[in-house]
DNA sequence: TCGGCATGCCAACAGCTGTTGGCCAACGTC
DNA sequence: GACGTTGGCCAACAGCTGTTGGCATGCCGA
C-alpha cells in the first residue's frame, strides 16, 4: 500500500507547479507552497530536502510525442503546430511547461532540462520521420515553437494571444515546412 | 555642464545592465550593483529611489530600425534576421535586450515594454513596408525572432548555437517569407 | 573667504528567506 | 495494550534583502 504522505507530497508537488508557474523560481517562496498545501513549510523540506529539490521534482516532463513516420510529409508542419499548442493549452500535467519555460530563461539548471527535452523526444521524433540531416533545422523548428509559446502565454504579445490556434496553425505550417526544407507540392 | 554625478549614475547603470541581464531582476540584488559600481548601496537608492525605478532607467530601448520601404521585398526576410542577430551579437547598448527578455518572462513590467517595442517600433517598419494587413503576421515573425533568440542567447540551444548567423538567415528568411504571405519568386 | 549644496559613506532598521531541531499525536505491529 | 515509527506542527536560527537617516567631505558661487 502507499505511504499515508502520498497525498502530502502530491498536494505539495501541485501547489509547487501553480507558484513556480505563475512567478518562477526566485520569487516562489517555500512557505507561501506550504500554506497552498495546507501544511508547514518544514515539510516541504522534510520531503525534498531543499528548494531545489522541490523544482526538480517539480518539473519531470514526458511530451508523448506520438510517432510521426505515419503522417504524410505535407501535414507534418501542421500537426506540429497543432501538437505543440495543444500540450500547451489543454495540459494534463498542469502549468509544468510554463514552470519550465519561466524558470529556464533565469535559471541554468531548468535551461538544461529544456534543451535535454529537445535531444531526447523532440529531435529523435523528427529524425525518425525525416532523417539525420534534419537536427539543424529541427532545432530552428523548436525555436520557432518556443517563441510562439514566449509570445502567447508569456509576453502575451496582443496579435498573437488574439489569433485562434487554427489561424495560428494556418500561418505557421508553411513557415514550419520551408524551415525543415521541404518543398512544396 | 553636467552634474559630477553623471559618471557615478552611468557606472551604476552598467553595471545593472551586466547583473540584470545575467541574473535577472530578483536575483540581482542591490548591493551587488553598488559593489561593481566601486559606490554605496544607499546611493543607488538616492539616484533612482527604489529597484524598480532602477530597473526602468536600465531598459530604455530603441531599435533605430531603418526604413525598409526601399529593400526590395524579396529580400526583406533576409535583412529582418539579419538585422535581428545584428542587434543581438553587436549591441551598442550593452546587454539591454538580454535585460529585457529575461525579465519579461517573470516581471510583467518588462513584457510591457517588449509589447510596446512591438506596437510603436516593429509593427510600424513592417507596416510601411508591406501595409497594415501585415500586423498579426508581423506578430508571428517577432514570436520566431524571439523565439530565436531564445534558444541562442538565453536557453543555448546547441544545434542553434553551433550556427553561424549567416547560416541562420539563409534558412529563416524562407520561413519568414511563408509567414509574411509573400510568394516565391 | 565663507556658506550652502551636492556627493559620498556608514550603520542600522525591519522584513523576509531557506532551513533546522525538538516536540506531539496517530498509526501499525507484536 | 505497549512501542517504535511515521506524519505533522511550532518556534527559532542565521543570513540576506531593500531602504532610511545621519554624518562627513568636497565643490562651487557670492
Amino acid at each position: 500500500m502507499p505511504p499515508r504522505s502520498d497525498r502530502t507530497k502530491a498536494a505539495i508537488l501541485r501547489a509547487a507547479r501553480e507558484r513556480f508557474a505563475a512567478n518562477g523560481y526566485e520569487r516562489t517562496t517555500i512557505r507561501a507552497v506550504a500554506a497552498d498545501a495546507n501544511i508547514d513549510p518544514s515539510m516541504v523540506i522534510r520531503y525534498f530536502a531543499t528548494k531545489e529539490g522541490l523544482f526538480d521534482a517539480a518539473l519531470t516532463i514526458d511530451l508523448r510525442l506520438p510517432d510521426l513516420t505515419a503522417v504524410p510529409v505535407v501535414e507534418l508542419p501542421g500537426t506540429l503546430v497543432r501538437l505543440f499548442l495543444e500540450r500547451w493549452e489543454s495540459d494534463p500535467s498542469g502549468d509544468t511547461l510554463l514552470v519550465l519555460l519561466r524558470s529556464a530563461v533565469t535559471n541554468d539548471r531548468a535551461a538544461e532540462r529544456v534543451r535535454a527535452i529537445f535531444t531526447r523526444q523532440v529531435a529523435p521524433t523528427l529524425v525518425a520521420a525525416l532523417g539525420p540531416q534534419v537536427v539543424p533545422r529541427a532545432a530552428l523548428v523548436a525555436s520557432q515553437l518556443l517563441g510562439l509559446a514566449l509570445t502567447r502565454y508569456l509576453l502575451r504579445l496582443p496579435p498573437v494571444t488574439q489569433m485562434t490556434a487554427d489561424e495560428i496553425a494556418e500561418t505557421l505550417a508553411p513557415a514550419l515546412a520551408a524551415t525543415l526544407g521541404l518543398a512544396e507540392a
